[in-house]
DNA sequence: AAGCATGGATAGTGGAGCTATCCAACGCCG
DNA sequence: CGGCGTTGGATAGCTCCACTATCCATGCTT
């Protein structure tokens, strides 16, 4: 495939994909001649991934950069790749403030209890290495800075039900070959997913809504 | 409080404040004299919101607009007006796509049996109104084209889970007095509450690898 | 051999959120 | 009263970012 066929192929013009080279989303096609380059399945697979993350998921270019480079990093273990993967995704919490912050503090310490009542010992290891405690931290002061409740009480069974799907996510990555394709598939599937997953919460709640007082 | 003050309570700059006025997001303060208007506790709650919904939720100014004006319409019924507040947010879905596509109109049939499995009879009365199932089906049919997993029997646990925690916001919610407050708490926890919960899911997908793989 | 397509480089476009500046009217101080 | 800093409103501008238009040397195609 030359590039314009790339393009065909996935409905982004040649000039975007320029772009994306450039930026290093895409990697370099394999040189036919001092003018033309080879692309094959792996650009277009990588391509779409690319689209999903910018078009669907928001992403900036910079950020899609870096957990591509992840995606990529075969030197990391399964579990830290798809983490670093996934944590470089943006999360949409607020951005993690001064860990000195009353608030902030109190925020982390619930967590750690959320972590050892769901029994969740990896994730307190995990957290230790990745942004993912200041971030969930930072979020949850802010929902109560602001009013709305965020006790322990009512985090856990959200979390026990994200835990219990995560393992059908487990289950249906298995199916796949390679560990890049895994990872990959996992942030495509974040990003793609994610949404679905918001959009039926509040359906949910409409239908409830409904049941309770009608119209 | 003057303008001034508002933005000292707020945290948000004098200049921003001027701009959410002019853009419609902030009600005028009752005017004092030619040059000088009155604000209160109300606005100060609706900045905060308009902030959440912009720095956080990254949801457009315009956006933005059109969320409130849902909240503040009190000749919506409560199920309804809860229902244009939330669909009105961005939910991260692609833009809904031609219906005859094949592959949407699939997903579309795929949703309406999804709903009759759940015994989600109110939704399915509601999704006719909204632009709620074309955005969910193009979601999912993107979901597939790109080879991800997107099946009924997938979603099915997803939507039972979500339909379980539903139950306890709408608890939550029945804590608040007015329903304009009813749906301004619920349009806020949508916009915070929903980045924790993806976060929650993230940390549990590392969770469960981390049991099955190590790191 | 002629002409058009290709890939690479560079500068430019458009939109969105926010901000700097200006101005007339106001209120406080003596 | 009179002067001066402050207020709210209007306008134009700034910055960032994803993307695109243009140009050019090269080389494939017929």
């Amino acid at each position: 495939m030359r590039l314009s066929e790339l393009s065909e192929h996935s409905g982004v013009s040649t000039a975007t994909i320029k772009f994306y080279l450039r930026e290093g989303l895409l990697p370099p096609g394999r040189r036919i001649s001092a003018t033309q380059a080879e692309y094959g399945e792996h650009h277009l697979r990588r391509l779409r991934l690319v689209r999903a993350l910018i078009q669907i998921g928001k992403v900036p270019v910079a950020t899609a950069r870096e957990v591509l480079s992840h995606v990529d990093d075969d030197s990391l273990g399964r579990t830290i790749r798809l983490g670093a993967a996934l944590w470089a995704l943006p999360q949409g919490n607020p951005p993690a403030e001064d860990l000195e912050d009353p608030e902030v503090a109190a925020a982390t310490a619930e967590l750690e209890e959320l972590l050892t009542r769901l029994g969740w010992s990896n994730a307190q290891q995990i957290g230790a290495l990745s942004p993912v405690y200041r971030s969930l931290a930072a979020g949850l002061a802010t929902l109560r800075r602001l009013g709305f409740p965020g006790d322990l009480e009512t985090l856990l069974p959200y979390a026990r039900a994200m835990h219990e799907l995560a393992e059908r996510d487990l289950d249906a990555l298995e199916a796949l070959d390679s560990e890049a394709e895994q990872v990959e598939t996992a942030v495509g599937s974040a990003v793609l997913f994610e949404p679905l997953l918001l959009s039926l919460r509040r359906l949910a709640q409409e239908e409830e809504s409904a049941r309770r007082y009608g119209y």
